[in-house]
DNA sequence: GCCGTTTTCGGCCCGACTGTTTTCAGTCG
């Protein structure tokens, strides 16, 4: 059995759920919780540095054993142990709102629940109730968890959280008293599937506000009501918790930081205050003499603890103010550095705009390029192209080109592309010659997804061998929430793409973020570059350039292996190494 | 259980709100 960091990094958070439950120290909880983050956020399996007896933060004596059982056997006898106090159906519980372990551990405790079917009885006899602090609203909370069928925590795509954290960004941002408003949480983060939305608003009249908040919540059920704070469930197609904070506006910085987290960042931030003699909260810095410190803005409290600015999607990552990290920062992809976008579709295809308004949209966002790559012609629901009709577009392409580059008295440059199909049998849905007459060939799979991993993976290297071809799209397959990666050996694609030279793609819709950061880590470290790429289907998906780039960053990409990074000379030369001088002018 | 410019014992991030209580433990972020 293959024991990945993520494995290990499971069990150990399980362990931290039980002990907790049960009891124990909180201090070996949380030591426990933290091993599990540091092993998660690792490059290299650990097994690797224990090996070499490197010291891992976190982990000491205690944990590194129960590392090295999980190692050797798969799994964890102390974990185990643990399984036989806790029954599950009270795990379960944890995922209640309101419902912690204590309340866990009282249950297991004063009413010897051992059951779902105990707890069952207990509630019945309205026995849960009758504990002391305990209450009918627990009670009644435990009873609907139970009957709820779904999973009360379920965590939707980015792609459709961040639309809705908007709307009532917006909304709430209009109301009279309020200052700016603004997404925090996970995300601000950029995390794949945000679990509620978190909002910073900022005012000088909170408790009005406040008020305000709640009526826009409407129908939505008010979870929580303060001066300072205002939860409630927003109902879209599914429920969506929302959490409004308010501040004063000098206090924005240290509030923005606070809430959008990660929890680790925080602790990393507060232990660091501390170090200095000071105390780090939400509305700034406290010193000793009770004088507080305030930010309006997250910089000049990085600055202010002696800390790199670290931008909110690299907060996730645990180890990021280690030098080996910070080193990095300064070089890693920014929106700036984007030149332009390498795959898109038009009308021609299953677009919404014309070759020229995509690069007319291109050139306002500063691009100096794009290439069209509408979809090819067995993919008959998106309107693929025909070799006649892809022949007449690369025609189309070259006079708007032209027109275009006089119209802006500089070089606009518009690759005449495609993405091609790769076939079920790993083929390409073009003959050579008509792909070879293309600037770029953008290859990806849009049928067959449940091909045997070997299937897959053959199909996959043979388009990354196939001479023509330059960039790999979406080459997961994945729709976050929606569809599954499809079964593939992404490292042998990884390993063909540096070794064929071949760019692969981090597919820049929400839905896809194809590549994923883990696969993202691989490619870079293999050499290989990374397309940041809208695959945009009309001007405003454009737009989407901007979560590619955070996304990138999640991964520690440097401008260095971006190929949309690079000058349109230096990515011509590029794109003529197996098919001639390109477009020869 | 981990760790050390507070250093091998004694700490370990911080605050708002809820529910069940008359002062606070638990939960959550």
């Amino acid at each position: 059995m293959d024991v990945t960091n993520r494995y290990i990094a499971r069990v150990l958070e399980k362990i931290a759920d039980y002990s907790e439950i049960l009891g124990e120290n909180a201090f070996k909880v949380r030591s426990y919780r933290r091993a599990a983050q540091t092993i998660e956020s690792l490059d290299v399996p650990i097994a690797e540095l224990l090996d070499r007896g490197e010291a891992i933060p976190g982990i000491g004596k205690g944990i590194g054993a129960v590392v090295r059982e999980i190692l050797e056997h798969g799994e964890s006898p102390l974990l185990k142990a643990l399984e036989e106090k806790v029954p599950k159906a009270l795990i379960r519980l944890l995922a209640v709102p309101g419902i912690g372990p204590k309340t866990v551990g009282k249950l297991i405790r004063e009413l010897d629940i051992d059951s779902e079917a105990k707890l069952e009885q207990a509630i019945q006899a309205q026995k849960i109730r009758a504990l002391p602090g305990f209450g009918a609203k627990i009670e009644r909370r435990i009873a609907e968890a139970l009957r709820a069928a779904h999973d009360p925590n379920a965590r939707r795509p980015l792609a459709d959280m961040a639309p809705i954290a908007r709307e009532i960004c917006r909304t709430i941002a209009r109301l009279p008293g309020v200052d700016r408003c603004e997404i925090a949480g996970s995300i601000r983060r950029v995390s794949e599937r945000p679990k509620d939305v978190d909002l910073v608003v900022a005012t000088r009249q909170a408790k009005t506000v406040a008020e305000a908040v709640r009526e826009v919540a409407g129908t939505g059920h008010v979870t929580a009501f303060g001066p300072d704070k205002v939860s409630f469930t927003f109902e879209a197609l599914w429920p969506i918790p929302v959490d409004v904070r308010f501040v004063a506006p000098e206090q924005y910085g240290s509030a923005l930081l606070h809430f959008t987290g990660s929890r680790a960042h925080n602790i990393f931030l507060r232990q660091r205050a501390k170090m200095l003699g000071l105390k780090l909260n939400e509305y700034g810095l406290s010193h000793g003499d009770g004088r507080l410190e305030t930010f309006a803005d997250e910089a000049a409290l990085y600055a202010r603890l002696g800390l790199p600015y670290v931008s909110p999607e690299l907060r996730d990552d645990a180890e990021i103010f280690a030098p080996a990290r910070v080193r990095l920062l300064d070089g890693l992809i920014s929106s700036e550095d984007i030149r332009g976008d390498l795959h898109m579709h038009t009308r021609s295809s299953d677009g919404g705009n014309t070759i020229e308004e995509m690069a007319r949209a291109a050139y306002a966002r500063g691009y100096r390029y794009i290439a069209v790559t509408d979809h090819s012609a067995s993919l008959k629901v998106a309107g693929g192209l025909s070799v006649e009709r892809l022949k007449a577009q690369v025609e189309e392409v070259r006079r708007i080109e032209t027109r275009l580059s006089e119209e802006w008295g500089a070089m606009f440059y518009i690759f005449a592309g495609t993405e091609v199909d790769i076939l079920p049998d790993g083929t390409l849905d073009y003959p050579d010659e008509v792909l070879a007459a293309l600037d770029f060939v953008v290859a990806s799979v849009h049928t067959s997804f449940r091909q045997s991993r070997e299937t897959m993976t053959a199909r996959l290297l043979s388009a990354v061998r196939h001479p023509y071809v330059d960039l790999i799209a979406h080459p997961t397959g994945r729709l976050i929430g929606r569809r599954e990666a499809y079964a593939v050996d992404m490292e042998a694609v990884i390993e063909a793409a540096a070794r064929y030279d071949k760019v692969l793609e981090l597919n820049a819709s929400p839905y896809r973020l194809d590549l994923n950061v883990d696969h993202l880590r691989l490619a870079a470290q293999a050499g290989v570059k990374i397309a940041i790429s809208t695959d945009a289907h009309n001007v405003s998906e454009l737009e989407q350039m901007h979560l590619g780039v955070q996304y990138a960053r999640k991964a520690l990409i440097p401008r260095s292996m971006v190929q949309n990074a690079m000058d349109p000379e230096a990515l011509i030369a590029y794109l003529s190494r197996n098919r001639g001088k390109i477009r020869p002018r």
